[in-house]
RNA sequence: GCCGAGGUGGCGGAAUAGGCAGACGCGACGGACUUAAAAUCCGUUGGACCUCAAGUCCAUGCGGGUUCGACCCCCGCCCUCGGCACCA
């Protein structure tokens, strides 16, 4: 009898060991191949779940598995830990940001360290700290000096729960804040911005990297890019200098059936295109308007609203005078604000001139259309109608001799239209990295000078939920001097978003204590772009797009030469509990720790791997967790029963073979399904293995070398998913020091080759025996064959032979009448 | 409404250049060991018909189609999950 596995003792041997011998320094080395795989840094809210092991656990497989393989591999961990949920600690409990963060992240290192990641902490990024901060600022002052960063005021999103605005990409769902699901509302503010949608465009590009496709098409929806026409309609107004109004529209080619034009309620010349009998109307429907949540306002069924201003523009391709309305169904934000109406062919314009009986002219004629009245909008392709010199065009055609002719007269040009807004990073709120910039009577918007950096986050700050930000009441951190002109000047108070801290993390990993700059060049050059990322599917278009923008930014500016930070990302699903997503209300938090205590961390690892496919996510189940602990007890207790054996002195020729066969199979398709992240099927191909080899133990029939190549196979492959189980038995089977050292086992396809297969024998498609044959195999050898089997010719009974399939290696299919 | 992913035993899931549906694991049932239990080990396990065996039929969300052959391809639906949504 072996002693049994006690992961207690073994795990915590190894951990220390491995510490000790800095077996996972990670340095630059030429003379490998380098590899730079990581998985998206945790937020420091406290204790680590059992989903930030799925995202961490399996990574840290594939990240070992890349190390055996001969590539130095660049591991690390960090923490995202500026943000408000620390904030928000304070406020309730009276405790500084900076303690409970810091406390949390020793907490959550020290949970991390139980799961035997190959993380080389002297590479450890922590966004809270000046050290890196000071680097978030610079990077802000790089944006600025380009000319990306700038001041604005505009209708922004603001969080009432959260007491601060938001990026557009931090509301989700129907109007809610990201972080505390609160509904929210706009505030019109004067903010820091970046420019992120002068790169609209290249983000639509992703050519140079390997995504899943559901992420690039969740950005590429949110970019939202429209080609079309802004076409000028012209106006004579008595008190306007404006004479024309100018359109976006995506369907120039139905220009000669507009009736009426829609102007957002907030647009700057509401007021003065307003008849002075409609202005009280006017009025009204505009400051109803404001009191409407956004919500209500973008609601779809929401029935369509507008009141007339009395005024009037011409369209220029005939000559017609159209009505001019507000609704708030046209956006500010979106194309010029102004919407040029063609009920017949959009279903909101066709909504609103139903309601307020508005003409409804039909241009593009629907199929076998005898020119009678629509029901709804046809909003498809047709043949022109009632355009003038553009009747009996295809509309697509249509589409480019509009806007042609529009060009050609001056009318207006072909131009493209963005959903995605400029990145809004101002936060009302103390937890962030200061924005390095001081206003100044005398000289206006000052950056703070690189030599100051880092504006640091003073101590004393108090924390109420008032709205305004915390620094704004710490006057030592306001008050200040103009570096400029020298002048009494005020510093910027807001914080930045801390999606600008995580934009440029991973570069920091590359020389985590550089002191010179964001990151050592050498080091830069060496270790980016990051070539394997993980993480979740919910920062499609936050994190993921705002460091792609980065990058591109920091490229133009000549600080990186790459154009994308993630060569290929991956998305875990989500690990869920009792058929819910795990949330700490719900109660169904799953705590790894316990786990990790009574079976130890390997099991956990593994068992988060088996679940299912890693994309998919998967149910956590005590039951499940138990089969997984059984069979590394069973891989533990077969390797050191074979160690302890006594071999055939004669082994058997045939087992030999069979062995060795099995051992190069297994070997392909692990490797294979490591390549591609398959683990739940590369852990059931290792548990047939270890069943494999139990019998194989069994029959006795086995030589001694034989069975250490193949015992010792199941180690290495098992390595990533199992490191201290394995180093355990590695050493007691009297291998050298360490097995993740050691080489990834190498398959030979010579030896995976079967000299028999099964034969399928059908009638009609439908299976009716079965029998092995040699590989060697030849048609008509084996259509005989099949056609003399008993099961066969029993359902060939007196029926006719109409042909018969043969598939090499497969099957005979025999076709009868 | 639009875009994307998915729907397979009691459960998690295998299997797609169209070729043995249900690998592996869980659970359940039976057995061995034990004074007993736990643990461990061995066996059975999609459904129906049949006393058993042999065998036949049914079965991958639903309805059609293509094919010698469909979980896989095509057409039309239903449901679940994720994203976007008055974007002109």
């Amino acid at each position: 009898m072996v002693d049994k596995y006690d992961p207690s003792i073994v795990d915590r041997k190894w951990q220390d060991k491995w510490a000790e011998d800095l077996l996972y320094k990670t340095n630059e080395d030429n003379s490998r191949p380098k590899w730079f795989e990581m998985t998206m840094f945790p937020y420091t809210s406290g204790d680590l779940h059992i989903g930030h092991w799925y995202a961490m656990a399996p990574s840290d497989v594939h990240a070992r598995f890349r190390r055996m393989q001969g590539y130095n591999v660049l591991h690390p961990m960090g923490f995202d830990a500026f943000g408000l949920p620390a904030e928000n600690a304070a406020i309730n409990r009276g405790i500084h940001p900076h303690e409970w963060t810091m406390q949390n992240i020793e907490n959550m290192r020290a949970q991390l360290k139980t799961m035997g990641a190959i993380y080389d902490w002297d590479r450890e990024v922590i966004t809270c700290v000046p050290e890196y901060y000071k680097w978030t600022e610079w990077f802000f002052l790089k944006l600025h000096e380009a000319g990306l960063a700038y001041r604005a005021k505009a209708p922004v999103v603001w969080c009432p729960s959260c007491q601060t605005v938001l990026a557009n990409e931090q509301v989700v769902g129907d109007g809610y804040c990201e972080r505390c699901n609160t509904l929210v509302t706009k505030k019109d503010l004067e903010q820091w911005f970046f420019r992120i949608t002068k790169y609209a465009d290249e983000l639509l590009d992703f050519s140079e990297i390997e995504w899943p496709e559901r992420i690039n098409m969740m950005q590429k929806n949110w970019i939202g890019r429209s080609e079309g026409v802004e076409i000028s309609f012209a106006l004579n107004h008595r008190g306007v200098k404006e004479k024309e109004l100018r359109v976006f529209t995506t369907r120039p080619d139905t220009i000669f059936g507009v009736t009426f034009m829609v102007l957002a309620p907030e647009h700057p010349l509401v007021e003065k295109l307003t008849t002075k009998e409609r202005k009280a109307e006017v009025r009204e429907y505009i400051a109803q308007a404001r009191r409407q949540s956004e919500i209500e306002r973008l609601s779809t069924d929401k029935e369509k609203t507008g009141v007339f201003l009395g005024s009037h523009v011409t369209n220029r391709l005939n000559g017609e005078k159209v009505q001019l309305w507000i609704a708030d169904y046209a956006l500010l934000g979106y194309g010029t604000g102004i919407v040029m109406g063609v009920p017949a062919h959009d279903t909101r314009d066709f909504a609103f001139a139903k309601k307020y009986d508005i003409p409804i002219r039909v241009v593009i004629a629907p199929p076998n259309w005898n020119g009678e009245e629509l029901d709804e909008a046809y909003i498809e392709p047709g043949i022109m109608a009632n355009s003038g010199q553009f009747d009996g065009l295809p509309s697509e055609d249509g589409k480019r001799a509009i806007a042609d002719f529009i060009e050609s007269q001056d009318y207006g040009n072909r131009t493209v239209n963005y959903r995605i807004r400029d990145w809004l990073i101002s936060r009302q709120r103390y937890w962030g990295a200061p924005i390095p910039i001081i206003y100044c009577d005398q000289c206006g918007i000052v950056p703070v000078p690189e030599e100051d950096l880092p504006v640091l986050l003073p101590r004393d700050a108090e924390f109420r939920p008032t709205g305004e930000s915390p620094l704004l009441h710490c006057e030592s951190f306001v008050n200040t001097s103009c570096p400029r002109c020298g002048g009494n000047a005020s510093r910027e108070t807001d914080t930045m978003d801390t999606f600008m801290c995580s934009s440029w993390y991973y570069i920091r990993y590359a020389s985590a204590k550089y002191a010179d700059g964001p990151v050592d060049p050498d080091n830069l050059k060496y270790w980016l772009p990051v070539d394997q990322y993980t993480g979740g599917a919910e920062h499609a278009v936050m994190h993921l797009l705002y460091s792609r923008f980065f990058i591109k930014a920091l490229r133009d500016m000549g600080i990186v030469d790459f154009n994308e930070p993630f060569v290929r990302l991956f998305n875990q699903g989500t690990i869920i509990a009792n058929k819910q997503k795990m949330s700490k209300s719900r109660g169904n938090v799953i705590n790894p720790d316990e786990y990790v205590v009574e079976l130890g961390a390997d099991v956990v690892r593994a068992y988060l791997m088996f679940i299912g496919p890693w994309e998919q996510g998967g149910e956590w189940s005590d039951d499940g967790i138990n089969g997984i602990s059984r069979w590394l007890n069973r891989v533990w207790n077969l390797v050191l029963n074979g160690k302890g054996a006594t071999f055939s002195s004669q082994p058997s020729m045939d087992v030999a073979k069979e062995l060795k066969q099995r051992l190069h199979k297994t070997i392909k398709k692990v490797t294979e399904d490591m390549e591609r992240f398959r683990f739940n099927t590369m852990l059931a191909c290792l548990m047939e293995y270890t069943n494999y080899l139990t019998k194989v133990l069994e029959t006795k029939l086995v030589g001694e070398a034989d069975w250490r190549e193949a015992s010792n196979a199941l180690l290495l492959l098992l390595a990533p998913t199992a490191p201290h189980l394995t180093e355990e038995l590695w050493n007691r089977i009297g291998e050298s020091y360490s097995i993740h050292n050691q080489p990834w086992p190498r398959w030979d396809e010579e030896f995976t080759r079967e000299d028999q297969f099964t034969l399928v024998v059908q009638v009609n498609g439908k299976l009716r025996d079965k029998v092995d044959v040699p590989v060697s195999i030849g048609e008509s050898e084996a259509r005989e064959l099949a056609l003399n089997r008993e099961k066969v010719k029993a359902h060939l009974d007196g029926k006719q032979i109409a042909h018969v399939i043969y598939v090499p290696g497969r099957l005979v299919n025999i076709v009868v009448k």
